[in-house]
DNA sequence: TTTCAAAATGCAAGCCTTTACATTTCCAAT
DNA sequence: ATTGGAAATGTAAAGGCTTGCATTTTGAAA
């Protein structure tokens, strides 16, 4: 009746149930270091009393957050958030939360998100692609927060990471498509700079060139920033150039899908005018029509194995090592032979 | 050279510039409360050690962390990606974090989750429509914590809210469809259960029956949770049924889309032999084939007010007031008039 | 110069947990 | 009964920041 509207503290609870704090934080979190009998009092007095730890307090106390930063490019589409809806998940059951930054694709946000984070006392730090600034790495070792890669896998890079060879992946979709004949190809890519995937995706392509005897120049390459109308004017440019290719190459779903909307209002006929291909299979590919052929990506495992690995290394030290998970071209709709006409 | 690896605290600030850790804290929280003089000596002193704040205490002296909760449904879809996406932006302006958790449209998930948002010291939350437990209400009341609730907007609703009339959306939708002469119209909803959002949608196309001089018991309506697939299904079932509709809304992009590519697999003509409907206007709904006629919502518009007025609350202790958003009908390929087949 | 209010700064008390270490309790073996 | 070691519990010291209040500095007015 009389109660205070403060909210109680361990020392309430403490108080209530005739023990010191101590007892009542280790009854909390390890409740196995104490007899059956202190337990049953010290919960009661805990429900009693409606005590909820302070977080600020905990944090500092035991400089752990229970929290993971994942640093995007961006949330509002499905190539990253299906990975990070898992990862999530994961995360949760082993009693971490996350949080997450986007930076908009700009090497500068990024820094100052993974700043921000770790300022916030991230226990550890999730990062798609393995390029940025040295000075990064440099930071978060000074700090000592671990971070996980993902989002690629590449043999020659030490760091660890969870996550797919860009290249491989690209290389063998693109192996498909020069098989069918194709010659004149071109890619729309996302802007490379700072960006080992976009870079990978692009390199697969030419080592596929290259490997059916073609001359790897003559991949006609426009970068542009992510989005379904950037993708649209790119492949728009394309096909208005002198020489149209016969397929588009499209880093990934979201341009590709753009580059399709586009073929269908220039009445460019998909795939017998043109192949389009993407990459990650996002819900979009199957909706697009035709629908998309496009290189599987297993974002959901990626996100629950990075998700894993994290909080092992957390809780228990488990050093991060690398994980390479498989892609699969899937053809759909858009990819055809090259047509005689 | 001889630097101990310890990170810095305000103390060491303190000493470099040669002030007190009280000067050093308020040249970081209200600069204008120090000389320009002082505020240059502590800055090189906090550049030059590299300092950043420690999270934890900041909290706990504090009593705040600059935090506000989101809980969403689901992180993977569109539909809530892009209004967070702006929510987390404009946040960031004001010096606000965001913390994401996500309920997979689960009610006891959710509940979950706003205790933990709040127990990790949330200053704040955004909360998905109005219908959810008193006690979860009381609880968010008890602790303290302000809550804004987003994408409804419901007259009859005492909580701040910033979003949309759900009801009267669907409403403005359903009119123009039954002027096309449409009789026979099913709707595929989402799961109305605890979610007044879907519930409303449903409204508003009965009211517009009604008031169009139809019986609103002609509706069918097939309920199923949220996906591609989902309403692939739903939509399967009922052009098996005897009696076909000739229009079918669906309670989001999703499901819409879902319907459109099941239509496309089962031959069906839309919108010759029937017409789709979605609600949203996300991306999704543009790429579609033909493109989807659906409400459009001012996603971004909604995630960048509410974040105004939670920054503004949680810092100068502005009331949440509610603020109604507006939508339109847009029309695109998937909605034609009955055919005379 | 002197005076005095306002502005800037300093002092030190919290804020609430966790945890190393000290102390007490328990219980099986003697 | 006594003893010794393990288990349970208690004590108290951080941990780094904010902020109310006290003190000093500043600078315009007298």
């Amino acid at each position: 009746m009389n109660k205070t509207r403060i909210t109680p503290t361990l020392h309430d609870v403490a108080a209530k149930a005739g023990v010191s704090t101590a007892t009542v934080s280790r009854c909390l979190n390890f409740p196995d270091r104490v007899t059956e009998r202190t337990r049953n009092k010290v919960m009661a007095a805990v429900t009693a009393l409606g005590y909820s730890p302070n977080f600020g307090a905990r944090v500092m106390a035991a400089r752990r957050t229970n929290t993971i930063g994942a640093i995007i490019p961006t949330m509002e589409n499905a190539i990253f958030a299906r990975g990070l809806q898992a990862f999530q998940e994961e995360l949760r059951q082993h009693g971490f939360t996350m949080l997450v930054a986007s930076t908009s694709y700009s090497a500068d946000i990024e820094a100052e998100q993974i700043r921000a984070l770790v300022g916030r006392g991230a226990d550890a730090l999730l990062l798609i692609g393995h390029d940025r600034d040295p000075d990064i790495y440099e930071f978060l070792e000074t700090q000592g927060v671990p971070s996980l890669v993902t989002w690629a896998f590449d043999p020659n890079e030490t760091r660890p990471s969870v996550g797919f060879d860009n290249r491989a992946a690209m290389l063998s979709m693109a192996t498909e498509v020069l098989e069918l004949g194709h010659k004149k190809v071109a890619l729309i890519s996302a802007i490379t700079a700072r960006n080992d995937r976009a870079l990978a995706r692009c390199k697969g392509i030419q080592d596929a060139m290259v490997l059916a005897g073609h001359c790897p120049e003559v991949l006609k390459i426009i970068e542009t920033p992510y989005g379904i109308e950037e993708g649209a004017d790119a492949f728009k440019s394309l096909m208005q150039a002198q020489e149209k290719p016969t397929a588009v190459f499209c880093g990934n779903d979201v341009l590709a899908v753009g580059a399709l909307r586009q073929a269908r209002d220039m009445g460019i006929r998909v795939p017998d005018d043109v192949s389009i291909i993407g990459f990650d299979d996002i819900e979009l590919a199957q909706i697009a029509y035709p629908p998309l052929t496009t290189v599987h990506v297993p974002h959901r495992e990626m996100g629950q194995r990075a998700a894993i690995a994290l909080a092992a290394m957390v809780t228990d030290g488990v050093p991060l090592k690398s994980t390479e998970l498989s892609t699969h071209p899937v053809f759909r709709g858009t990819l055809g032979p090259v047509c005689a006409k």
